[in-house]
Parts: C-alpha cells; structure tokens; sequence
DNA sequence: CATTATACTTAGCAACACTAAATAGTGATA
DNA sequence: TATCACTATTTAGTGTTGCTAAGTATAATG
C-alpha cells in the first residue's frame, strides 16, 4: 500500500481533526501529536512539522486562540489552544460536509463493487 | 463553507474515484467529466485540468490502460481508458484503506460531538 | 555535566487539484 | 461557406498542504 495515498487523504481532514481534538478540551501542540501517535495508527506518525504549522494556520485564521503556560515539570513551556466561537462554528459545518464527502464517495465505491462481484 | 477544505478533502480520493468509475466500465475523460458533474455535486464541478492529469498519471503507474476509438458522431476521436489488473488490485486495496481511514476520522469527530453536546 | 524527555520552530520539498487557455474535430444553421 | 455549438483533449502555471529534517530551549535524572 503505497503511503502517498496516505499523504493525500489526510489533506484538509487533518486540519479538521485537530480542531476536533481541541475542541474536546485545551491542549498543546505535544499533546495533539503523542495523542494522534497512540490512538490513531492508520494516519500514520504525526511529525512537528505537520502538527505545528497547521495550529499557526488555525489561528491565523481565528478558529483556535492561544494561552502560554508557564514551564511545567520537565519539559518547555506549553502552549494551549482553545476553540474561538469561529472555530466551533467552522468544525460543525466541517463535520456535516466531511459526512456528505464520504457519502459521496463511498456512493462511488458501492457502485463499483456492485459491478465488480 | 470555505471552498478550500473541498478541494483538500479531494487530495488522494479522486484518484480512488476515477479508479472505481473505470472499473465500473471502460470509459473516457470528456465522460468522466459529465459524470462527475451530474451525480456528485458534493465534489464541485470536475474540471479538465483536474481529471486529464489523473488519467495520465494512472496511466504511467501501470494502472490503466487506453484504447483509441475513431472519432464518433458530433465529437473528437475518445480515448477509452480500463483498469489493469494491478489497477483492480490497487483500487480494491484503497478501498478497504479508505474504510479505514474515514472511520478514523469518524472517531475523532463522534469523540468531539460526545464531548460538546 | 551528559542524558533524556518535553515542547516548540522552521526552511525547503513533493504531490495534488485548480485556473485558464489553447487545440481540434463534427454537425447544424443561416 | 462561415459561424456556432458541442465534443474531446492538452498543458503551463499557481496555491495549499503534509512531510523531511534539522534546529532551539527547558528541566528533571543519574
């Protein structure tokens, strides 16, 4: 199973599934990634560089805010985001399209397999 | 709804889409196009820039294959496109990793809706 | 003091869908 | 026959995204 397909499916449902994560409670950056390494082993390892810069881009955007934490016991400090009313508001529309995307496509996928047996 | 998540949402399914539109029937890209357009108005309007691409690269990657047909009445000549048999291989193994993948997201997301209702 | 674990940053890259425009053949209509 | 509408394909350039890979910094542990 070539892993670029991987690579592309998370596109734009990574995004929506951080803002879920966030959106159960506050959490860091650090969190998120050994979070995602433990219980979500079909997308693969979750790198710095894939987690970080999409928290940038969530609150560029104004859909998550950000609180720093001082230094807890052993580790830097820690910076915890949060759910803005935009960003609830975003990630429920997020969810309603996600279920119609995956309809659809799982539409194609029976049709085909209905002709393929 | 930002545009933008549609187009990510596409990253790597619309590959598995045409791959199982294909293998359904051989068929080409002008229809595909049309296809797209009318049964699956979640995807947006399928462009030509989009699909051709698509098709070549499948094509390159040995999982379809092309037959030329003459031009037919009130058209170009077409370009009949089928799976090969490692096309049919490939498909059905994304087809099971897009299960997978989806119910993953399902997860995190049914998590969040659990949580904030 | 070196190591380990925590926590964040970022420059550069590859893949993909899209924009936008072009080419070309066919039939109908005036 | 000139023009239009429809069918059908091609392709150069762009933006977004996730990944690679390397780095900085803090604090407990031995």
């Amino acid at each position: 199973m070539d892993n670029r397909y991987l690579q592309q499916f998370k596109k734009g449902s990574l995004e929506m599934i951080l803002l879920s994560i966030i959106g159960r409670d506050e959490t860091y950056g650090y969190e998120i990634i050994t979070e995602l390494n433990r219980s979500a082993a079909v997308l693969g390892s979750a790198k710095e560089g894939t987690v970080y810069p999409i928290l940038y881009r969530l609150q560029e955007g104004g859909l998550i805010l950000c609180r720093i934490a001082p230094a807890a016991a052993n580790g830097g400090s820690k910076k915890y985001y949060s759910l803005t009313e935009k960003g609830r508001e975003v990630l429920n529309e997020l969810i309603d399209f996600w279920a119609d995307y995956a309809a659809c496509v799982d539409g194609f996928l029976t049709a085909y397999e209905e002709v393929s047996k």
